[in-house]
DNA sequence: AAAGACATGTAACCGGTTACATGATTCG
DNA sequence: CGAATCATGTAACCGGTTACATGTCTTT
């Protein structure tokens, strides 16, 4: 239920905003991290409104609405910042695969993971240009999104020496499972 | 949509099991990559074999229905495994959290990243056991686990380290902070 | 006889996505 | 005037979780 919290600080970050400004936020600055679509930020938004974690500060054109977080909101907040431990994320869709690698031949499972090496490597490079433009920045928010900036980067590069190296492995492997086999004839 | 390809992949490996049967695999195997619920699991057989991706093979005691995959489901499944991308978790708790730090005092944004990096080097330390447990083992399924096992080895091992080098980047920025406040009062 | 493993199924709920629906204001 | 942007809301659907419900076979 993180998509609350999300919103709640960004709010407690803003001071005061509508759904339709949060939105961009997503969009922008947290698309990486924690996507939301419009939908679900407006039920969410009136969701926060009936427990009282968020009130509408002001009401303005187009049927604008600007919140805040009220105090048993901003309390909620840094529980779950600080309190609650972090869920990590349990499924790992690349490794469903390697699970399943052996079912195909081995030169396809080497394919299968110099391509994962070529997309880690690719992802590091756009995170690279990312730091580029975003060295001249200054401001407290940068330092944050520097830090998670820096995961990205060494999530990407140590993506990309496993799979290299797995591709590897496989190799040795079946190398390893030929000599067996010609022994096996030789005697 | 992956539990039904874990499911085909799984009956692929085997030749034929059950609910019951793959459910344990999910539980034991495919814990820390692909969990699967003993409801969602029944009930993605039913739809797997109204696809006609799987069949019943044989009907045992106590209502037992053994499955294998068809012609349609190994080909179903050869595609998602090598030609469908692997889809890349956007979603992070964690980094969701770093993104607020600057919501709360130094002090305690420090505390949070080295409780990650602690967090970090325990899940590394429980894997190592793990590999130390099936060292042992042979056979070809032990190969692909191993590599996802390594994967989990760098990517605790990451965490750690960008958790401990996170903690004493934002020390830095406090005394340089402190600093500049310094020089300001100064004049 | 009781306990535990084997075995399957359904219903309610929740977070998230896609698509539909509507309208106001601003800018060129 | 028309296009783009601002702005909010709802409905249907989907994958996944929790809880409920039921019954059989084996072992002690």
């Amino acid at each position: 239920m993180s998509l609350r919290h999300a919103a709640l600080g960004l709010l407690a970050l803003r001071g005061e905003a509508s759904g339709y400004d949060l939105l961009g936020i997503f969009n922008e600055s947290l698309e990486h991290v924690w996507p939301a679509t419009q939908s679900q930020l407006y039920t969410e938004l009136g969701k926060l409104t009936d427990a009282e974690l968020v009130e509408v500060v002001a009401e303005g054109g187009r049927g604008r609405k600007a919140y805040a977080v009220t105090d048993a909101g901003r309390k909620e907040f840094e529980h779950w910042l600080l309190e609650e431990p972090p869920t990590v994320n349990r499924r790992n869709d690349l490794l469903l695969r390697v699970f399943f690698l052996g079912l195909v031949p081995t030169e396809r499972g080497q394919e299968f993971l110099r391509e994962r090496a070529v997309a880690a490597a690719d992802m590091h490079e756009r995170l690279r240009e990312l730091e580029r433009s975003l060295a001249t920045e200054e401001g407290p928010l940068a330092v944050h999104g520097r830090l998670a900036l820096e995961w990205g980067l060494r999530y990407s590069r140590m993506q990309e020496e496993w799979a290299t190296w797995a591709a590897e492995q496989l190799a040795e492997e079946e190398s390893a499972g030929q000599r067996i086999a010609e022994v096996a004839v030789e005697q």
